[in-house]
DNA sequence: CGATGCTA
DNA sequence: TAGCATCGG
């Protein structure tokens, strides 16, 4: 879930272009979370091979890498290690949803409704390890590097581009700006079309930057403080942050 | 999500 | 060939 920063951030549209030759370390764990919900068939359920076993993830992988590598852009993917303790209660609560969600799924799968199966299917997905597992060999297979983080993968992806080991760190969750990346991406995909949940209707969702250093300017914060604006709207080592603070007022009461 | 097929 | 529909597994 991570820290709901929307409303402060003024992201630059990125053009994939400037993504030139300049390396990029996705969220894996992120990554395949998108691809499992939404890479789906017509009745709402994931890619499957012959023998049942669920591929989504690598086909969103393979396509995606082959199109930003043929764009001469770097590619590299960090994956989670031990979340920390403080995230239990988060996590708890992510395992409770999934539950709900996936006897709904499996109702509406045994009843046909194709549009219920992705709705709930989407809401039960889990990375399971061996999902992730078969995504590294991919990516093995492929030359494309991935790193095991000891910890939270967000914060390795940012410790990676405060060292310049990458331009960027992507995610669409905003954490890896807490954790000091000096450049976060979001949305990076090959067609920018998307269909809005619940409707027939596709929007143009665009790549787009946002520059830490930018951010703190605008928003008249050190890091430090940006991290207490976090704290106050709630992030996932304390889910729910303080009652009745959203981002606008964590903000003013900041400052 | 991203590729491929179909239609005008 | 652009734009929508469906396939992929």
């Amino acid at each position: 879930m991570g820290v709901n920063l929307r409303g402060l951030v003024e992201p630059k549209i990125l053009k994939v272009e400037e993504l030139q030759a300049r390396a990029v370390a996705f969220d894996g764990n992120n990554v395949l979370y998108q691809f499992l919900s939404s890479i789906r068939g017509a009745d709402g359920q994931p890619l499957r091979d012959r023998e049942g076993r669920i591929t989504s993830h690598l086909s969103g992988l393979l396509y995606r890498n082959s199109n930003l590598l043929e764009k001469g852009v770097r590619v590299a993917y960090v994956f989670d290690g031990e979340p920390h303790v403080f995230k239990r209660e988060e996590l708890e609560s992510r395992m409770k949803a999934r539950a709900k969600a996936r006897v709904l799924y499996e109702k509406a799968v045994e009843e046909g409704d194709a549009e219920k199966a992705r709705l709930y299917g989407q809401r039960a997905v889990v990375a399971t390890g061996d999902l992730v597992a078969q995504a590294k060999r991919l990516l093995s297979c492929l030359g494309i590097p991935w790193v095991q983080a000891p910890g939270e993968g967000e914060a390795q992806a940012a410790y990676m581009a405060k060292k310049g080991d990458v331009w960027a760190a992507a995610s669409q969750d905003y954490d890896s700006l807490l954790f000091g990346a000096p450049r976060h991406i979001r949305n990076l995909s090959i067609t920018g079309r998307r269909k809005l949940p619940r409707k027939k209707l596709y929007i143009n969702v665009e790549p787009e930057l946002i520059e830490l250093e930018r951010l703190k300017q605008s928003l008249g914060l050190t890091q430090s403080q940006l991290v207490d604006v976090g704290i106050l709207v709630g992030t996932d080592y304390n889910p729910k942050g303080v009652k009745g603070i959203g981002p606008k007022t964590a903000l003013k009461l900041i400052k």
